[in-house]
DNA sequence: TCTGTCTAGTATGTATACATATGTTTTGTA
DNA sequence: TACAAAACATATGTATACATACTAGACAGA
């Protein structure tokens, strides 16, 4: 048997490959032109009026690179805008527009679709010991990401984390 | 508390960043130039001598642009080798090189330092129990994904698969 | 006020990851 | 044998993801 199968690091990137494809299928399905990362990020915006580049980046756990380039695309859909400041010239602040919120609104729904396509192969327990563990896992390993996530973004009680519904 | 907190998918897209940025931290501490990706090539290629590049991608679990690069970039390296067919001349082979067999044997330690990175805020138990769920859940969800994994290049026993050591 | 430091955002380059399309070659079938 | 279908690799375009370097701006202390 290859060694690779037995590299937890090989079924992580096969499951992160399995949840985006999931999202992606089950968006298309709506209609809803719209990434996993995109959909995060109009959350962040959504919660948050008027967030900066830098914050939104630490809430969906991406670079400052990669966040601008979310927020151009997510910009050029019109979900969003950008707000250049006077009083400090450095930021960009970001809302989230009219059209945004029904995008978002409208992707909610699909998003515990696509959490069950994810986890199906499990029983109900195992679900829940799954995302327990992830979140688990994460929390402690954040260091090492070269993108971590803030502490603000983290969940407070990581062991009550759950699968909504 | 913002919806992607209980996001199965956002907990894994943050799992294989973390994996990914464990594995780039430790195989660069040993100055060994290599990707995660081009590793588990480099080990299917070193099972499959004269592997094609659609079984490679296959077993890696890659389309097969993305395997394309992947093979690019260690052949640039000298880590294999394409042999052109005459008798088929649609397939490459791949083949491992010398240079390619010492790199990946000095890879291989680090991989399980890595395996610790990533799960060490878990417990033994829970380490096996989340390598197991990821099997089971990968398992399952296979035809979900775009590049699904090849039956051959899954473990004929999910539930022996365990960490190393 | 000047200067060094820090911060925010962007630009560039590399590496997955995949859709879609293209071209070549092989194979299967009439 | 001729032609359709399938297979294989590649090309192009898009989207994360991050390192590195750069510009512009803010800010604190001399």
């Amino acid at each position: 048997m290859n060694p690779i199968t037995r590299m937890v690091g090989h079924y992580i990137r096969r499951l992160h490959q399995i949840s985006v494809g999931a999202f992606m299928s089950r968006i298309s399905e709506q209609d809803i032109d719209l990434t996993q990362v995109q959909f995060a990020a109009l959350s962040v915006v959504k919660e948050f009026p008027e967030i900066d580049q830098t914050s939104l980046a630490q809430h969906i756990a991406c670079d400052r690179a990669t966040t601008g380039g979310v927020i151009d695309r997510l910009e050029k859909k019109g979900f969003v805008r950008r707000i250049y400041q006077k009083y400090d010239r450095r930021r960009n602040l970001i809302v989230i527009t009219d059209d945004g919120r029904k995008v978002y609104e409208n992707a909610i729904p699909v998003v515990w679709v696509v959490q069950d396509d994810i986890m199906r192969g499990l029983t109900e327990a195992e679900q829940e010991e799954l995302l327990r563990l992830l979140v688990k896992a994460t929390s402690a390993s954040n260091k090492f990401s070269r993108a971590p996530m803030s502490s603000a973004a983290l969940p407070a009680e990581p062991e009550s984390v759950g699968q909504m519904g």
